[in-house]
DNA sequence: GTACGCATTTGATATGCATCAAATTCGGCA
DNA sequence: TGCCGAATTTGATGCATATCAAATGCGTAC
C-alpha cells in the first residue's frame, strides 16, 4: 500500500532563519544579521516527510545535514548481519547527519517518526560558509562535540544502567527538550514507538512495556500509548541518577 | 609513594609536525607546507606523562585537545553516583578531547595508560587557524564526525553484541590501528588492563578473562598478560561480525 | 632476591532481562 | 462503523553474564 506522497520532492525554498522560532536552538545567536542572510542563501527550507519516509538512507551519497523544523526523526545504523541500532532521536531545533561528515556516504539512516519538516544544509556550501564565519564554525564544532558527548552518555547507559534507569533517563531527556521549546515538560506525546525506545536503550520491547506499567502502578507517570504524563519528576530524577545507594566513593 | 616526575610541566617546544612520523595520521595531508608552519606555531609538543597521570580531568577548565605521539590514553566519564564508563582508547596519531569542545570544562578525564607523549592543541588558537585554513577545518569536521560514528558503533556493541563478539571487535580494532602505524597486526601489547577492557565493553572483568582463555583454548590467539598474538584473524573477524546465522534479512 | 599489593584467572551461584507465547488494544482504512 | 494488521501488554521460562569468593600470577619496590 504505502501511498507515499513525496512532498519532500517539492521545490525547496530559500530558508528564512531570521523568522524561524527555532533559530535560537538551531543556531544560537552564533551569527549576526548579515551573516544570517548568507546562511539563508545556503539553507534550503521546506522539505516535508511523512511518517516512515527516509530523510536519507545509510550508504547513500552524503550531501547534506538536516535541521528538524517540526516533527521528529530517528537515526539508526544497520550492520551486515542485519541488526539495527537506533542511535538517536531528533526533535525540532536539532541537527541530523553530523556523524556522516567524515565520509562520502551516510553513516546511518534517518527516518521520519511523524510528519516532519526539515531544513536542508548542503555541507559543501556550509563548509564554505563556516570558513567565512568564525562564529558559525565554532557553533558547528560545539554541535558535533555535543553529539559525541551524548553518544558517550548513551554508552554509559547501555553498559551500566538498569532498564528502569534507562527509561527514566530517556523520559527526562525528552522532557527537558520539550521544555526548551516552551512546551510542557510533564505532558507530551512520545514521537517514537515502544520498539524504537527498546532498540535505542538496548532493551527488549517487552521490558520497556513492563517498566512503563510498573512506573504507572507506582504513580510516577500516566501513559496511554504514546501520550505520557510525568507525575513525579523528582522520583524519576532519583531513579535516573541512582546507581547504588552504597557509599559515594568506589 | 607515586613519585610523579612531572615532565609534563617542562617547557613545551614548538612542534615540528613536518617531521613527525604520525603527521599523515594526525593531520592527513590536510594542509600545505606553509600551512604546516603556521600549525607548528600553535601546537605545543613535548608533554610527557607517566602511567596513571592525568592528561586532563573531568570538569577542569577546557583549553586544549591532545594528539598522542607515543604511548596510549584512556578517556572516561564518571557520574555523580561514582560509576565510571571508559569512553575510548587513544593510540599514537589519534586526537583526544574532541568531546569537550562544546563546553567550558572537560567532559571526561584522560589518563595515560603507559608512558605517553602528546602534542597540545590549544583550541582557541586552533579555531583561529581552522578558520584560516579550510583544509584544516574540514579535517577537524572529519575527525569529530568519525568520533561520533565510532561512539555509535560502541553503542551498537554494548546493546546488541555478546561478550565474545565485543572482545573480538576490540582486538581487531586495535589490530588495525597498530597496522596503520606499520606495526604488527597480529602481535602487540595491549596498552590497557583487563579492567579497562571490561569497563569499555560493558562487561565484568571476570567475563573478559574467561573469553580470553576460551579464545586461547580454541587456538584463536595466544595471550600472556598484555602480550597478545592473534592466531586466527579470519575466525575473529567472523565472530566480530556474526550476529545470527539466521536468514540475512530481518 | 624477596615480599607485598594488585591484576588476572578460575570456580560456584544468582539474577535481570531476553525470549517465547499469547492475549489485548490501537490505529488506519474500507 | 467495523475490520484487520500492527503495536502493546502480560505471563512463563531460560540463559548470558554479573556477582561473590578465592587462588594464582606478576610487577615493583625495598
Amino acid at each position: 500500500m504505502e501511498q507515499t506522497i513525496k512532498i519532500g520532492k517539492s521545490p525547496t525554498l530559500k530558508a528564512s532563519c531570521q523568522q524561524c522560532s527555532l533559530s535560537n536552538l538551531c543556531l544560537p545567536l552564533a551569527v549576526s544579521d548579515q551573516d544570517l542572510a548568507r546562511l539563508e542563501d545556503v539553507v534550503q527550507q521546506g522539505r516535508i516527510y511523512n511518517r516512515g519516509d527516509y530523510v536519507f538512507e545509510q550508504n547513500a551519497p552524503f550531501r547534506s545535514c538536516f535541521a528538524v523544523r517540526s516533527g521528529a526523526i530517528k537515526t539508526s545504523i544497520v550492520t551486515e548481519n542485519g541488526d539495527e541500532q537506533v542511535t538517536g532521536f531528533f526533535l525540532p531545533g536539532e541537527l541530523v547527519g553530523l556523524d556522516s561528515m567524515s565520509g562520502t556516504h551516510y553513516a546511518c539512516s534517518a527516518k521520519a517518526l511523524e510528519r516532519t519538516s526539515v531544513c536542508e544544509l548542503p555541507m559543501d556550501h556550509m563548509e564554505e560558509l563556516t570558513h567565512k564565519l568564525p562564529g558559525l564554525q565554532h557553533h558547528f564544532f560545539q554541535l558535533m562535540s555535543q553529539e559525541i558527548q551524548s553518544s558517550h552518555q548513551l554508552a554509559m547507559m547501555l553498559s551500566k544502567r538498569t532498564a528502569e534507569e534507562r527509561i527514566a533517563s530517556l523520559l527526562l531527556s525528552l522532557s527537558s527538550r520539550f521544555q526548551r521549546r516552551k512546551l510542557s515538560a510533564t505532558h507530551f506525546n512520545l514521537p517514537m514507538a515502544r520498539n524504537d525506545i527498546a532498540n535505542f536503550l538496548g532493551l527488549a520491547v517487552e521490558t520497556v512495556s513492563r517498566v512503563f506499567t510498573r512506573y504507572q502502578n507506582q504513580g510516577l507517570l500516566k501513559a496511554r500509548g504514546r501520550d505520557v504524563e510525568l507525575l513525579d519528576m523528582d522520583a524519576l530524577h532519583a531513579i535516573a541518577q541512582e546507581a547504588s545507594d552504597a557509599p559515594p566513593c568506589r
